[in-house]
DNA sequence: TAGATTGTTAATCGATTAACAATC
DNA sequence: TAGATTGTTAATCGATTAACAATC
């Protein structure tokens, strides 16, 4: 795998990939080329073969790329087969419907502990999960390999716990929580799911519509 | 307003301006210069300028950007101030989260109604919000306006459920399913939010730094 | 007024697209 | 072999950064 600088953007398109080459073999599609690849997605050949040449050489001239094999390729560059391990911070309503609902496996992590401060909660188990009180997050984290934080705590909690992570030495922090924790002098890996981010974009692209239809009925 | 084409990266980046400026005006802030909100965003003052003026003159020359007013122009660039109505379709774990813990009026969406298949939940309330059948789906889309549909149904029901809101003349779709409902020739606003991806993304960020540790220790 | 900072144009940088030789 | 499609280089396009006159 060669891996030069793979730009923010590549990286953003590879489970875009790895979703459709899942759909393509569960429909039994065995080879596919960047061009049919790209329509699908809404992207040029062009693109789907620079994309990958980031990485490798994973087609044949003439035929095109092998739906499994690429597949493969593209877990691999994911990380999907390293074994990562998660623990989830805060059993609240997102945090139950990530352990209900999300399939952790099925993308190569492994959520292997829960934390809370909910007495009644601790010692229990969830969905197959044990969880731990928080006061021994420090010592789990100590003998635990733990490569990432699902932090799905209330916002108050989020920046004390982030900092009890980080001082944990904990690889990354995928963040549930509406507050910013990206810290310019950290080097832990920091990836937002912000609702409201999301929510607000769709929400300018509505008004954009209903400006466009407005100015089409004035006319 | 002048709104000629503005790209997708700046649209991604105000809603990070607006709670930026939130947290801002509450640590008693009242006015900030572009090479502040870039630094503290991880921005350059250039950028932050490139960015507001594609949609107008909302800084003062020598003095910088008024906060609060700063604030009211970006909400309203994002349409918070249009009443934008959603219905929320699927009560499962995910949606009830959403009901439960996430404010749709702090960002100027009004969740009006939800609908589900499941009869115990049928014509009961769940935090003020009046749950309906799926029957009654296409009947309320037509009684009332509605620009949102929040998609929290599984995965199997994605589709035929958005068939039916396409028909039903829905204006976009905020879609947490796995499954991805882009058409290319639906006019219908889809925005994703796929935790999968996010996830993956995050694998491939710690993947990266295992290596660049590995090669360290090797040499 | 002098200093600061915007709005905006020009320069640079990077990402996407096009083109085509290599080759299956 | 002929046709198809990759891998890769070159051209284009767009986004970011730098620069600076305008002006508060």
């Amino acid at each position: 795998m060669k891996q030069v600088k793979v730009s923010n953007n590549v990286i953003r398109r590879l489970p875009r990939y790895l979703r459709k080459l899942d759909e393509l073999s569960e429909n039994g599609v065995d080879k596919i080329s960047s061009r049919q690849l790209g329509e699908q997605l809404g992207l040029t050949s062009s693109q789907v073969r620079q994309d990958f040449n980031c990485f490798g050489e994973f087609g044949q001239q003439g035929y095109g790329y092998n739906v499994l094999a690429l597949r493969e390729q593209i877990a691999g560059i994911l990380g999907m087969d390293r074994g990562f391990r998660a623990i989830l911070i805060g059993v609240g309503n997102i945090g139950r419907a990530l352990m209900e609902n999300f399939c952790f496996d099925d993308w190569g992590v492994r959520l292997a502990a829960a934390f809370d401060i909910k007495p009644a909660l601790i010692g229990t188990e969830y969905k197959g999960v044990k969880i731990y009180s928080m006061e021994e997050l420090e010592s789990y984290l100590e003998n635990n390999q733990v490569n990432i934080a699902v932090l799905t705590v209330p916002k108050a909690a989020a920046i004390p716990v982030t900092e009890r992570l980080t001082a944990g030495g904990i690889d990354a922090i995928w963040n549930f929580t509406n507050v910013e924790l990206t810290e310019p002098n950290s080097s832990t890996i920091v990836e937002n799911v912000h609702f409201s981010d999301s929510l607000l974009s769709l929400s300018y692209f509505v008004a954009e519509r209903c400006d466009e239809k407005a100015a089409r009925e004035e006319q």
